[in-house]
RNA sequence: GGGGGGAUUCCCGAGCGGUCAAAGGGGUCAGACUGUAAAUCUGAUGGCUACGCCUUCACAGGUUCGAAUCCUGUUCCCCCCA
């Protein structure tokens, strides 16, 4: 083994449970197959998934085999782990997009080469469909009592709530779960199922399969779930949108900026569980939070290392490119291009070119019409109150007039309203 | 079925018949300070062709020189008694 993946989780704080305290570091000394379940209920992962994707990545360079299973069956059914109300089925044709939207974006954190240890991505639903009922009755449900069944948290919590209910399919759902376990241990020779602490009944169910079925032991780790220092999932914006792995929902750009302005209270979990930064690395970093926190070295290094990871060098670049132009001064100078690569998430709008001829259009109305002002009103308020900025610089006047003469390149006008918020305003012809 | 109370600007909530675009709080937005943080402080918070004008206080009428405030009807909500 490359190294000793049991104690480096252990030091990061990735080991919430574990099916076997005692023996699991020595088990771990021999290369062994590891999997995670991914729920395929969009096209993109997003940073949720994160912590999943590492850990399956950290197996691989530790030098066991992982296997990356795509929900394509579950997916149907939907987790009740961790749900507090009944989901909603996805459509055969969006589990199938999304499966192979996942599927590149994996590829990105596991090595599926050949070799010793190459990864595997596997869809539960190329062995589930050939299941019929009636042998999924025989062959597996038999082997569930139901009361053992009833005791899960999962189940429990959803039938304490008299509001939420719990169809027989999502009841079933642990069924298929771990079916796949004991499929995977099979076909693949997995032994050990990952996941976060809420699979915890998910895994140990399928434990339980194989030793019915098969008189095998298998095993299982639980990760704690990513939580900020408030308790609630990480993820998300401050706005309440989530943040994704995909470039075409989330920016580079953006992506990079969610973790730069990630509170120092969550910094360093966050690099525990989210990078491969050596122990040495994390715990410097810790110290020059408590030293000079205004540096902000922590979240520099996990916004860096993470868009690497996932937009890769180019992506790194840009988002950094585009840090330096939003939090620096005056934009002038630039070409079109280079705006449009600057300013991918920011809206824009269109006018025409003859409204900054001669007189120039006023400053109040681009403000509405840009988006940035719900009314004159509220544009002038702003501009008076020195949130208003054209092309990085502050503007005070409200009879200010756009012309020729303030065009940021070629044909964008660059306005912003408040520290962040940016509209380009582009002209033509 | 009977009796009582209520409906106010994004939310909660105050509002003598004139001086009410309407107190206060929350939220939100902006500014200062900062670390693109937190906390704090300041300002703003119906619209506009803006020292003025226009439209708002459940809805529709009415009284009055003048109504969010009074009257009538309508709708909805809450409470109490049956």
């Amino acid at each position: 083994m490359k190294f000793d993946i049991f104690a480096d989780l252990q030091w990061r704080g990735l080991i919430h449970q574990t099916t076997d305290d005692a023996n699991l570091a020595a088990w771990l000394g021999t290369p062994r197959t590891v999997y995670i379940g991914f729920d395929p209920t969009a096209d993109s992962l997003h940073v949720g998934s994160l912590l999943q994707l590492m850990l399956l990545r950290r197996f691989q360079s530790a030098g066991h085999r992982p296997i990356a299973l795509v929900g394509g069956a579950t997916g149907m059914i939907g987790d009740p782990s961790g749900k507090s109300d009944e989901r909603n089925l996805l459509s055969v044709d969006a589990l199938r997009a999304n499966v192979v939207g996942l599927e590149s974006q994996m590829r990105r954190f596991l090595d599926f080469e050949d070799g010793e240890n190459g990864a595997l991505l596997v869809n539960n639903f190329d062995w589930m469909r050939k299941f019929s009922y009636l042998d999924f009755l025989r062959d597996v449900g038999k082997n569930f009592p139901v009361n053992v069944m009833l005791a899960k948290d999962s189940v429990k919590g959803r039938l304490e709530r008299s509001d939420a209910g719990l169809s027989y399919t999502e009841f079933s759902y642990m069924l298929l779960q771990a079916y796949d376990f004991v499929y995977l241990h099979e076909h693949h020779g997995c032994e050990l199922q990952v996941g976060g602490s809420d699979q915890w009944g998910n895994i140990t169910a399928g434990i339980d399969l194989a030793r019915r079925m098969r008189r095998v032991q298998l095993y299982g780790i639980t990760s704690p779930l990513l939580t900020d220092s408030e308790g609630k999932k990480i993820g998300k914006t401050e706005g309440g949108t989530k943040v994704w792995l995909s470039d075409q929902r989330t920016s580079p750009y953006l992506f990079y900026q969610y973790w730069i302005n990630m509170p120092d209270e969550d910094a360093g979990k966050c690099l525990r569980f989210l990078t491969e930064l050596s122990r040495e690395e994390i715990e410097a970093l810790d110290q020059a939070r408590r030293d000079e926190p205004q540096r902000r070295a922590s979240q520099r290094r996990l916004a860096e290392e993470l868009t690497r990871l996932v937009h890769g060098p180019a992506g790194l670049a840009a988002a950094e490119g585009a840090t330096q132009v939003f939090f620096g001064g005056e934009i002038s100078g630039l070409s079109d291009r280079e705006l449009v690569e600057i300013f991918p998430d920011v809206p824009s709008t269109t006018i025409a070119q003859e409204t900054i001829r001669g007189e120039g259009l006023g400053i109040l109305g681009a403000l509405v019409q840009a988006g940035l002002s719900k009314s004159k009103g509220e544009a002038r308020r702003s501009l008076q109150q020195g949130g208003i900025y054209v092309n990085n610089r502050r503007m005070t006047d409200p009879e200010k007039r756009l012309t020729a003469a303030d065009l940021a390149s070629e044909t964008v006008i660059v306005l912003r309203s408040g520290k962040k918020r940016y509209a380009l305003l582009r002209v033509t012809g």
